[in-house]
DNA sequence: ATTTTATTGATACTGAGTACCATGACATCG
DNA sequence: CGATGTCATGGTACTCAGTATCAATAAAAT
C-alpha cells in the first residue's frame, strides 16, 4: 500500500480501493473483475492504476495463449507463471534453475540478455482429477 | 505451401498469396504489414489465414512486452524467441537445455506440463554497437 | 456442367487499452 | 485553516487487434 508514497504518487481514494481489492486476489485476475468489484471507480482509472503498479513492479501482465489478458500480483520478487490450459487458473513459481539456465544460454545468444519470461502451460491437478475421475 | 492440402483446406488465391508473402519474411512480422503488401486481400481473410496457419503449427504469435503483437514463421520445429528491447527485432533460437530444464522442473510444478514458452529480452548486437559507438 | 460446400470480403461489431478534457481532489505553502 | 498549483478522475470518444455476420463467389466433387 506504500507503493504510492514510495514513488511519489498521490494517495487517492480510487487508487487505495484498487490496491486493496488487488491484495485480496489470486494470481490471474482480470481488469474487468476489478471493475465489477469497484463500480464507483472509472474504467480509465483502473487501467491507469494497473499500469502504474506494473511500472512499480507490483503487478505483472501475463499473455495467455488465446487472448483474455490477465494480471497477477508480484508478491514473489521475480517469478514465472503456470497457466492451466483447461480452467485458465494461473499459478506462480520460482526456480533458480531457470535463472542458471539463462546465464548458461547467454553465450549462445547474440546480443545482451536483459530480461526473460517463462510461461508453462499445464493441466492443473484439479483438471487432471476431473479427467480421470 | 502444402499446408493447405495437408489439412484439407481449399487452395485459394488469397491463401496462396498470403503464404507466399509470409515465406519471404523475417521473424516478427505484423498482420498490418501483410495487409499492406496484399491490398487486394481482405483484412478478415488475412486474420483467418494466419489463424489457420497457427493451428497448423506453421506460424506462431509472440506477445511482446508492450502490445504490438507480432508473428513468426515456425521454420524451426520447436523454438523460442529473442526480442530486442530497443529495435524490436525478433530472433529465434533453439536450445536443448531449455527442454531439459523443463523436464527437470516438472517435479516441482503441480499438474502436468503440456507446453511452454520462453522469451528472452535482449539488446541485439546492432543496438549494442549503436550504444557504444 | 452443375451442385455442394468452403471461402471471401465488406461491414459492423467486441474488448482491451488510451487520448482528451473539463471537473474535482490532493498536498503544499503561507 | 484557507488559497493555489498540480495531479488525478471519469466520462466519452477513440484506436487497434481480432471476430461475427452474411450475401456473393470460387473450389471441389459429382
Amino acid at each position: 500500500m506504500s507503493v504510492l508514497e514510495d514513488r511519489g504518487y498521490r494517495s487517492t481514494a480510487p487508487r487505495r480501493a484498487i490496491i486493496c481489492t488487488l491484495e485480496g486476489k489470486q494470481a490471474g485476475f482480470t481488469v474487468e473483475e476489478i471493475g465489477n468489484e469497484l463500480p464507483e471507480v472509472g474504467r480509465a482509472t483502473i487501467f491507469r492504476t494497473i499500469k502504474l503498479l506494473m511500472e512499480a513492479g507490483v503487478v505483472c501482465r501475463l499473455n495467455l495463449l488465446d487472448g483474455a489478458p490477465k494480471y497477477s500480483l508480484s508478491s514473489i520478487e521475480h517469478h514465472h507463471h503456470t497457466v492451466c490450459v483447461r480452467c485458465g487458473n494461473v499459478g506462480e513459481f520460482r526456480a533458480a534453475t531457470v535463472e542458471r539456465l539463462l546465464r548458461a544460454l547467454a553465450d549462445d545468444i547474440p546480443g545482451d540478455i536483459v530480461g526473460h519470461r517463462v510461461e508453462l502451460y499445464v493441466t492443473c491437478n484439479d483438471c487432471v482429477s476431473d479427467e480421470s475421475g
